[in-house]
Parts: C-alpha cells; sequence; structure tokens
DNA sequence: GTATCATATGAATACAAAATCATATGAAGG
DNA sequence: CCTTCATATGATTTTGTATTCATATGATAC
C-alpha cells in the first residue's frame, strides 16, 4: 500500500478552528469591495465629505456611467447610501466599518514599506 | 453658457485629502488578495499551523494544482512563506497583518448580521 | 542510475467582473 | 407638454483572474 503522507492530525485541527464555508465566502465578497481600485478610491472620496455622482466621476477622471455602477455595486452592498437632492443624488458612506478596514491595509502598506535596507 | 452643475469646491477639498494614485493600487491589490474564497481558506487554514501543499489541498477539496497557483500569490506578495521538510513544502503565515485584516473583516460580518429586527 | 512522492509552473480554458455604449428614467424649468 | 441635466441600467465588449491539464523540477529511497 502506498501511503503518500499523512496530516490528518494537522487537517484535523485546522478543520475544527475553521468557519463555515459560509461566512468564508461572505469575508471573502467583502474583501473583494475592497479589491478594486475604482471602488477604494469613491470609498475614499466619501470620507471627506458625501458627494454627488458627476462630483465623483469628474474627480476620478472616469465615465459618470463607469461610476454609477459601482455605486451600485456599494450601494447593494450597505457600505455606501444615497439621497436625492433636486436632480443630484448625493453618496456618502453607510458604515463606519469602511474607515477601519481601510485604514487596516493603510497600515500594513506603510509600517511594511520602509525600503530595501532590510534585505 | 450651460453651467451643468458645480462641486469644483467640493472636489479641491477631497482632492487634498486623497492618497497617491499609486498607494490607492497598492490598497486595492492588497484587498485583492483577501477578495478571493480560496486564498482566504489558504490563509485561515495557516492560523493555526503550518501546512504543507497537499495537506491545504485536501483540506479545502481542491487540486494541487489550484492550491499551488494560489500560494505563489501570497508568496509574492509576502503574506506567506514557506520552507523545506525533506519533500514536502511547509507553509506558513509571514505577516501578522494578516490576521487583523482578516479580523476586521469579521467583526463587519458578525456585527452587523444581527437579524431583520433593526428595520 | 530509476522510481516515486511532493510541489511548481506554463499554457489553455473557463469564468467573472469592469468599462463602454446606447438608452432609459426622473426631476426641474420653461 | 418639451427640453435639459443628473443619474441609472441593460447589453456588449474588454479585461482580468482562477482553475485545469500536461508536464517539469526537486528530493528521497532504492
Amino acid at each position: 500500500m502506498p501511503k503518500k503522507h499523512d496530516h490528518s492530525a494537522a487537517i484535523r485541527i485546522v478543520e475544527s478552528g475553521m468557519p463555515s464555508d459560509e461566512l468564508l465566502c461572505d469575508l471573502g465578497d467583502l474583501f473583494k469591495l475592497f479589491g478594486d481600485t475604482t471602488r477604494i478610491k469613491i470609498l475614499y472620496s466619501l470620507f471627506e465629505s458625501e458627494l454627488c455622482v458627476c462630483a465623483i466621476a469628474e474627480l476620478l477622471k472616469m465615465e459618470q456611467s463607469a461610476i454609477s455602477h459601482q455605486l451600485r455595486i456599494l450601494r447593494n452592498a450597505k457600505l455606501v447610501a444615497c439621497r436625492r437632492e433636486g436632480k443630484t443624488n448625493m453618496y456618502f458612506l453607510a458604515d463606519d466599518h469602511v474607515r477601519s478596514i481601510i485604514g487596516q491595509g493603510f497600515e500594513h502598506l506603510t509600517e511594511k514599506k520602509p525600503g530595501p535596507e532590510n534585505k
């Protein structure tokens, strides 16, 4: 019998501490939202103040349509929300976690950067 | 002159507080790493202990090749590292931020879940 | 050396997601 | 009502990325 190599013990340990597939999937979906430069920029823009769609488009130098599509994704995920104001739609952050999650990523990048001398 | 609508003031304010394009891009790339269920599962597996490639493949019920490809991505990003041990390659987390970033996402999901009674 | 296990990797395929294009909706002003 | 501005949206195109397949490398045992 070819016994390849055994790691069932390790697997059992790890398996017991693993969250459900559904949760892990949701986690991936959440980070996917932050995994796109356009969406990151949109979210970051809203850190300072609420903005209308065309302001964001102008700011990011992108087409209004592209921004609208991304805003819908962020809206569906409840990371942003909007309110009508006459003809325009004002968007704003709808979730405080946005700041902390992005902040965490930020820290990672800035802490690790110190240059090539840690070779 | 058709004056559309003006938001240059808001744009200027937001623009001044915006990080560089490069940083925002790096930030997106970082979150992209966490934005895939397979990679999330791999990282999560390594929370408990170091594991060899075939253990991970067995654990996730995926092909060895798929795991290897994802491990390479995580290795390039310096989120994991590995060391040879005979014929096997033991992988482990190489960055403490992994835990905090995933933890942050986790919090977001579990805090917000409390159900439909907060309507 | 040869055989086998463990892993890596290049190329092809399959799949997903972002931007674009054209068009629709909705509100305000005439 | 008709026009215009602001936004949304469906469909298509484009782009990117994950998985698979076939194969290569690297290490151990014989």
